[in-house]
DNA sequence: TACGCTTGTGCAACTTGTTGCGCAAAGGAG
DNA sequence: CTCCTTTGCGCAACAAGTTGCACAAGCGTA
């Protein structure tokens, strides 16, 4: 699971608590692969027995802060998943599930719904488009690892604005007929 | 969970098995929304209980097959559910996060993984627009309910093709330097 | 009839992801 | 100092999704 290299990524950035790490998924991590605070806690109480990090801190006190730092095996083991394949992800959406059963039934309107939709796209589009500008803005100098982070935001804003003109498409479409 | 509309779809646009069921999300519907027949066997199922539909056959006759019917109710459910709203599911891709490692590691060179991943996107692209010729050419008449498939099948499509062109930009741009 | 292959069905166990709650520590307000 | 709120941590239970296996029926073949 990429949860585990997702967390050493995060940890490698800057090492932190449980509790930073879950703030930092809702930031930034979070836009392409989420996680809860359960499923950080679990995962790094996992990854501690694994040795691939360590924390200062007692392992059972409850409530105490433990600070996570990525260890030689936790790096390695990133650099060899990092360097490794993966499968493509299907498509999975319920908007196009409701699509194929209006189609079906014949009697239901989806087109509020692909309204929505496409106000939402739009939300998250200018939310990335305004972490590009930010962090990233164009014609300053770049390096190597920026070039990168820039690719997996502008990943993000592509599939936004592809969204966003399918519905504007679907809208328009049978109505123009 | 969109599973039991998907399925009362499917059985609506024809009654059939459990391992005909499985078959079709194979092939069509399992393009946005995907189930093992483990999990069709368990939906159905539980919706036999529920009362959405029925079936020929003794429920604890195993290796015997069973054949589902959508009942009034679960029409009924289905409309509700696609006149109903959902939330828009967030980006969750390996790829991404191995970039986003790679961009803090700086040893990992993903450009190999790039190259493989546009090959299969434009794989799968194929596959789409093979069936949208197919079952809807250019220039014929169309229902409503075709319409509305078709806009299904054009947002696997755009979909792809954003992912492609994603694809070539990151591979293009920083060697391009 | 006996044998093996394929198909349909389903149990069981596991992993991953979600939700809700509880407890401990820290820090400010009375 | 005591009370209360916030923050960090984690258990427990559940829902969803995956994997592997097992059993029954049908069918072709010897």
């Amino acid at each position: 699971m990429s949860l585990t290299q997702a967390i050493l990524t995060s940890l490698l950035e800057k090492p932190c608590t449980g509790a930073e790490l879950a703030r930092r998924f809702d930031k930034s991590l979070g836009y392409f692969w989420q996680a809860t605070h359960q499923q950080i806690y679990r995962e790094l109480g996992a990854m501690e027995r694994d040795g691939l990090i360590a924390a200062h801190g007692l392992p059972t006190a409850r409530g105490r802060q433990r600070h996570f730092t990525v260890l030689a095996p936790g790096r390695a083991a990133l650099e060899t998943w990092c360097a490794g394949e993966g499968e493509l992800r299907p498509i999975r959406d319920e908007l196009l599930v409701r699509m194929r059963g209006a189609a079906v039934l014949g009697t239901v309107d989806v087109s509020a719904e692909l309204r929505r939709h496409q106000g939402l796209h739009h939300e998250v589009l200018q939310r990335y488009e305004a972490i590009a500008e930010r962090d990233f803005p164009s014609g300053a100098q770049r390096s190597t690892a920026d070039e990168l982070q820039l690719a997996v935001l502008t990943a993000g804003i592509v599939y936004e604005k592809s969204w966003l003109a399918w519905c504007e498409d679907v809208l328009a479409g049978p109505a123009g007929d």
